[in-house]
DNA sequence: CCCAAAAATGAGCTTGATTCATTTATAATG
DNA sequence: CATTATAAATGAATCAAGCTCATTTTTGGG
């Protein structure tokens, strides 16, 4: 009976953590409608009907179960991902899946995920966290569909990885809170709209060429590098004040 | 004499404002060195040899004087990328140096930038806040150099500047953030270069086509200087320390 | 030197997270 | 069915940090 009972144990734990991450989630969800007070224990107990004691008995401290309840989002999260990119279709597609989808699930959570992270955030103990690992694997779809498109030759090959993750993600989280502020939706999917032209363009290998507008012109190249000597000189006369 | 005497008292004050600003900078400095640990007032008042109470003679609360320091930063941060950009050059190169700037002030003031900020991050209300207006102010410098290349031909006029300015902040950010992780400043100088050859691809209008496979290619050229250059300047840099 | 106004202080209040002694529920055993 | 050991839950008490305000100290004009 040793194992049965203990597996029936773990069960029944492990239903009730997941009662309450449902009422952290939902606690911020509500919450945010209003203005975006910060969540309290009581709140998220009484939403779970429980006792506030009662949650410490499954979790450690307000910031680890935030946490666990970001790992949770997470998890749902790097599913789908996975899910949209296993459908066969080119790169650029790939990349506005993955977009749209990261886009609409940190809006609707942007509460929670700041609240959660925002203690990590100017942290290098952050990469310790779990809530780093899970991250990572949720990136690590992206990082597939990327390394995917260098080898078919739709990205350019000179550009590290992460940088292009930084400049996805990074536009992307600036996109979302860009539409928290204006709260309307619609712009705001014109502007993710906008950052994946820029994004897609910037990253994509050089369409095939054109001989005329940009053949080499020498005067042109001349004027050009005189221009970024120019710079670099400007600039060490700043450097020297 | 009441006049005058205003103005000293004044002035006083203000120098009272300015030491007590100055001290919560430099307390988030020096607690970035060892964990990301929250800053409490009392080290803030200890710092700036004051009483807990007198720091709230000055400021509403620990809310306000952190928003006053962002406030600080931002004023000195906004001079000096309308300095950067006045000097004449092109759009790359404008761009190049707010982009710059912007990740190693960022990079310098993190802890503090997150800590004040991250009460608004999920809320919608920060449009009311001063820090938002210095934002905008200081976003504007941005702002006028992308228009200013839309007029020039340079900046392709099909997309919104919202999502160019947040295709441009989001990606540094992101950078800062990574740079912090790694704790590896040239790593991330890299990474901030080859996210900058995103977005100036993205952007630029018409990205220069280049002739055939072999065939010389000006702009790739220029660019390949442009990083030796650099090359040679970060060299200059770790010598001379 | 004296006093009123200004500035500063720090003990105590408040709020919200966290702990833990006690109570309540569960379920195995005689 | 009563007994009792164990698990689960409770909420009153503790603690920490932001914040207030009655009191003390400093300042500057007469």
């Amino acid at each position: 009976m040793q194992a049965v009972e203990s597996k029936t144990r773990r069960q029944k734990v492990e239903e009730k953590e997941r009662t309450i991450l449902a009422a952290t989630r939902q606690v911020f969800r509500d919450g945010d409608k209003e203005g975006g007070k910060d969540v309290k224990i009581a709140a998220i107990a009484r939403e779970a009907n429980l006792a506030e004691g009662t949650v410490y008995l499954y979790f450690k401290n307000k910031q680890a179960l935030l946490m666990a309840a970001v790992s949770d989002f997470y998890d749902e999260l790097t599913r789908d991902a996975q899910a949209a990119v296993a459908v066969q279709c080119d790169t650029g597609t790939k990349l506005a899946k993955l977009a749209q989808l990261h886009f609409e699930r940190v809006l609707d959570e942007w509460p929670l995920i700041t609240e959660a992270m925002s203690p990590y955030l100017p942290s290098p103990q952050y990469r310790e966290t779990e809530a780093f690992a899970l991250n990572r694997r949720y990136v690590e779809v992206f990082d597939l569909v990327v390394r995917d498109g260098i080898k078919r030759g739709d990205i350019r090959n000179d550009l590290s990885i992460p940088a292009i993750r930084n400049a996805f993600y990074g536009g992307l989280e600036h996109c979302a809170r860009s539409a928290r502020l204006r709260l309307m939706r619609l712009d705001a999917i014109a502007e993710v709209d906008d950052f994946l032209t820029i994004f897609t363009v910037g990253i994509m290998d050089r369409p095939p060429a054109c001989a005329g507008e940009g053949a080499l012109d020498g005067a042109a190249l001349v004027q050009q590098l005189e221009r970024v000597i120019e710079g670099v000189k400007q600039q060490m006369d700043r450097d020297a004040t």
